[in-house]
Formats: C-alpha cells, sequence, structure tokens
DNA sequence: CCTCCATC
DNA sequence: GATGGAGGC
C-alpha cells in the first residue's frame, strides 16, 4: 500500500494535538475503510455483521470515528477513490491475486481450526467492494458530511484540495498525498489511540508532516521526492530493487534518477508516473457543505438495517446533538 | 477500529 | 487519569 517513505519521513514527525486538528481535514475514504475492514474483527477474524451476514465493521467504524470527530469541533470530508490510472493495472492484478490466495488460506485455517493464522489472512484478504462503499457513503451523508468522488485517485484529489486552500490537511496512513503535493499530511488520526501490535498494545498519537518541512529538511523539491517514490516503488510502478529511502535520496540528489533508471530497468519510462504524480487528474467543482446529522435516518439505517444496538448509537446521537445545539448556525455550518 | 468497564 | 481486556454486529 503507498509508498513507502516512512524510514525517512520518521524525522519528520510533528505530534499533532486536538487543538490543532480543529480545521476541514480531507479523508482518504478507501484508506479508512480498509482500515476498519482489516481491524474491526473477532480473535478467529470474524468481521462484524448484522442478522443477514453482510460485513459491518467499516460502519461501525466509520459512525463512532466520525462522531468523535465532529464532537471535537472537526469537519471531515471524505474522499472516494475513481477510475485507476492504466499503469496501475499491474498492482491491482497483484493485489487480486494476493487476496484470493489469502482467502484460500483463510478457509483453510478455519478448517483445521487454528485461529491465529484465520485471523492474520482474513486480514490480508480483505477487500473493500461496491455495496462496502456504497453504505460508507450513505452512513457519511446521513451524519451530514460531504463526500467527494475523485476522477482517479482519492490521495490526489485530496491533496488538490489542501492546495487550493478548500481543506486544512488530509488524513491517511500512506504517504502518496505528499507526492501528489499536499502541504499537510496527518497520520494516526484515531480517538482510542491503541493499537495492538504483535499482541502487545502501543499508543500511538497523531502526528503531522509537513510537505515544506520536509523538502527543506531533505534538501529536494517535490519532483525529487517523486522521484525518491518511484525508485523505492509507489502503487502505480514496482521500484528498484534493493533501493530504499536512503539510497533513493542519495540518487536523486545527485540527480541521478533518469541515468539511473535507465541502466536498472531500461524497459520501464518513469515518465507517466512522474506526470502523474505532479499532474492528476482532479475535479474542480465539488461542493463541501456540512450538514447537520439525521438521527432518524441513522437510527433507521444502523439499528432497523444492520442491528445496531439501539442504546449505543442513541448515546452518540445524543452527545453529538448537544455539541450541535451548543454551537450557533455560524460556528457549526 | 471503537466503547465500556474493571482495575489500579 | 491511565491501562488492559472483552465485545461490538
Amino acid at each position: 500500500m503507498g509508498v513507502a517513505l516512512r524510514d525517512i519521513l520518521s524525522d519528520y514527525k510533528n505530534p499533532a494535538g486536538w487543538d490543532k486538528l480543529s480545521g476541514k481535514g480531507a479523508f482518504d475514504g478507501n484508506n479508512a475503510l480498509y482500515q476498519f475492514l482489516t481491524t474491526i474483527r473477532q480473535p478467529d477474524g470474524t468481521p462484524l455483521m448484522d442478522r443477514e451476514g453482510r460485513v459491518t465493521s467499516h460502519l461501525s467504524g466509520m459512525f463512532f470515528r466520525v462522531s468523535n470527530f465532529l464532537e471535537k469541533g472537526m469537519k471531515p470530508v471524505f474522499i472516494f477513490d475513481g477510475r485507476p490510472p492504466d499503469f496501475k493495472s499491474d498492482t491491482i492484478k497483484e493485489r487480486r491475486e494476493a487476496k484470493e490466495k489469502a482467502e484460500i488460506a483463510y478457509k483453510r485455517a478455519v478448517s483445521v481450526g487454528d485461529t491465529q493464522e484465520a485471523y492474520k489472512q482474513a486480514r490480508s484478504a480483505t477487500k473493500v467492494d461496491a455495496e462496502i462503499i456504497e453504505s460508507s457513503k450513505r452512513l457519511l451523508s446521513l451524519m451530514g458530511i460531504p463526500v467527494v468522488d475523485a476522477p482517479s485517485e482519492g490521495e490526489a484529489q485530496a491533496a488538490f484540495m489542501v492546495i487550493n486552500g478548500d481543506v486544512s490537511f488530509t488524513v491517511s496512513q500512506d504517504y502518496d498525498s505528499l507526492l501528489f503535493g499536499a502541504p499537510k499530511l496527518v497520520r494516526n488520526l484515531t480517538v482510542s489511540r491503541k493499537r495492538k501490535v504483535r499482541g502487545r498494545t502501543i499508543t500511538v498519537n497523531p502526528e503531522f508532516i509537513l510537505l515544506p518541512e520536509v523538502l527543506f529538511g531533505l534538501g529536494i523539491t517535490v519532483e525529487n521526492l517523486i522521484e525518491m517514490g518511484i525508485l523505492i516503488g509507489t502503487d502505480f510502478n514496482e521500484g528498484i530493487r534493493g533501493v530504499g529511502a536512503k539510497t533513493a535520496l542519495k540518487i536523486v540528489k545527485n540527480d541521478n534518477f533518469d541515468s539511473f533508471i535507465k541502466e536498472k530497468a531500461p524497459e520501464f519510462d518513469p515518465y507517466p508516473v512522474k506526470e502523474f504524480f505532479l499532474n492528476p487528474p482532479c475535479h474542480r467543482d465539488y461542493n463541501l457543505k456540512w450538514d447537520k446529522t439525521d438521527s432518524d435516518k441513522l437510527f433507521e439505517m444502523l439499528c432497523e438495517e444492520y442491528d445496531f444496538s439501539h442504546a449505543r448509537v442513541e448515546s452518540v446521537l445524543d452527545k453529538l446533538n448537544e455539541g450541535a445545539g451548543q454551537k450557533t448556525l455560524d460556528q457549526w455550518f
């Protein structure tokens, strides 16, 4: 997933308290859904499901998390992927095949009663399908949250909206929006701040990554950063074997990107990928309007349609309505 | 992922 | 208040 710049960007993390997160945030919707669907599971890998067997993990995660953000004064907008560029097809095919393999391994693990393995494979087999995206969009709309359908990559559209000044930052676990030029990225944006890693529970804190700070610190341009991504590997190309973040930085700083690619991967033309990052398809006519939550319809959807507990949904909505009542309409819209 | 509750 | 564990649908 995304571009593996973690090693070199870890020096440019700024702690992000809630006081600094009260602006408008452009969320990578697909990224969020993937996160919910991989993590909200029972120990044997079974996701949350309604009585008809429809998966509801994403609705649970989205509902409780977005409610929290609204309560803390943040205004989220969710961006969803459109049609991927042609040169992503190899990556998409690889991922689909890996998921099919994981699905088989999952069924096998269940049949032999290997709970841990089942959990692992179920996570790897996670797919975001049309039904999941549609139900998420419906939930967000009922919560009064704007949804933007990107023409192509959601991360690109999100970055564009920050550059345009319509939102304050992008929110994603992936670093791609930086390569699309987003000046401000927020990672680890959760409420619970707890995460299970190999059985242990660790605390994670929301963090900002500021593109100007990264570029200045590394002494490169955004085009260099894109070249680094291409050398390491992105969603759109495989990357050069043996090249990590450190090596990539050296190569681009020495202005050796073109010659290095020519030498190591003569078949590969990096130009379309580079151009895509620099100039991705984006909508300019998006509408950002935050609305009141429709409590009645939310009850209907979550409790009647998807078997959520009435009490839990109610307590969240009560808190939301309370908060909205305290604000004047001007503050809220 | 989130909430809730027990525990310190 | 912080932490850890069970359960959500």
